[in-house]
DNA sequence: CCGTATCCGTACTGATACTG
DNA sequence: CAGTATCAGTACGGATACGG
């Protein structure tokens, strides 16, 4: 899903619900934990880890921990995950201009059926 | 999920589980219920009749029935619909380049976890 | 031929609580 | 701070059978 449509389904997606937010999230440098459970409001440490971790196993990202008390770990982009920004640029790009013909249809649905 | 990558998950989607695979087998004319349910195969028609639904209502194809006996249904991509081949070329495309480094790095995991 | 109706399993997601 | 553990609800997809 990207970012600009939250109310309706989006019509494109990378990976699973949170793989694209994840992957915006971390454009701009590498994130603490809790650095992306903030902006991916409502997301639980479960389902975070859980993304995290099979984006780590495909290659998207790397993983860092520092021996450090209170612990840190960093999460950044490898190349691979970055060249995911190309695609979803192009659906981003479909978003902007098509996504109004889509809601428009959908409450045209609504209001003559 | 884009064809070429049927064992992994794949890393980019259309809508539900069928929207791309729809529009790919609309993408070279209109075609019938059955037309589309053969080369999804194990598609079931609930599921199927589901989803055209859904693209019917985003407007993302138009569905015309023939008063004739046996009865015809057709399906036709809209321009909309059609416009979503763009964003789905680019995820082909980020398959045919990276989607051998994504298995590597899955395969790569499994042997030395 | 083109669906609808019914039932069902599971997979995904989340809330909550707890730990090194 | 950065998770893990447990439990639970729901929505998605599918199997099967039947109807216009």
């Amino acid at each position: 899903m990207f970012t600009g449509c939250p109310p309706v389904t989006a019509p494109i997606r990378i990976g699973d619900k949170w793989t694209a937010k994840i992957i915006r999230c971390l454009e701009r440098g590498p994130r603490r934990f809790t650095e992306l459970q903030t902006p991916l409001r409502g997301i639980t440490p479960k389902v975070l880890t859980e993304s995290l971790r099979a984006m780590e196993r495909d290659g998207l990202l790397t993983r860092t921990a520092y021996d450090e008390i209170p612990p840190r770990v960093e999460y950044e982009l490898t190349d691979l995950g970055r060249s995911l920004l190309e695609p979803m640029n192009a659906g981003c790009e479909w978003s902007r201009r098509h996504l109004p013909e889509l809601i428009a249809a959908r409450d045209a649905w609504h209001a003559a059926p």
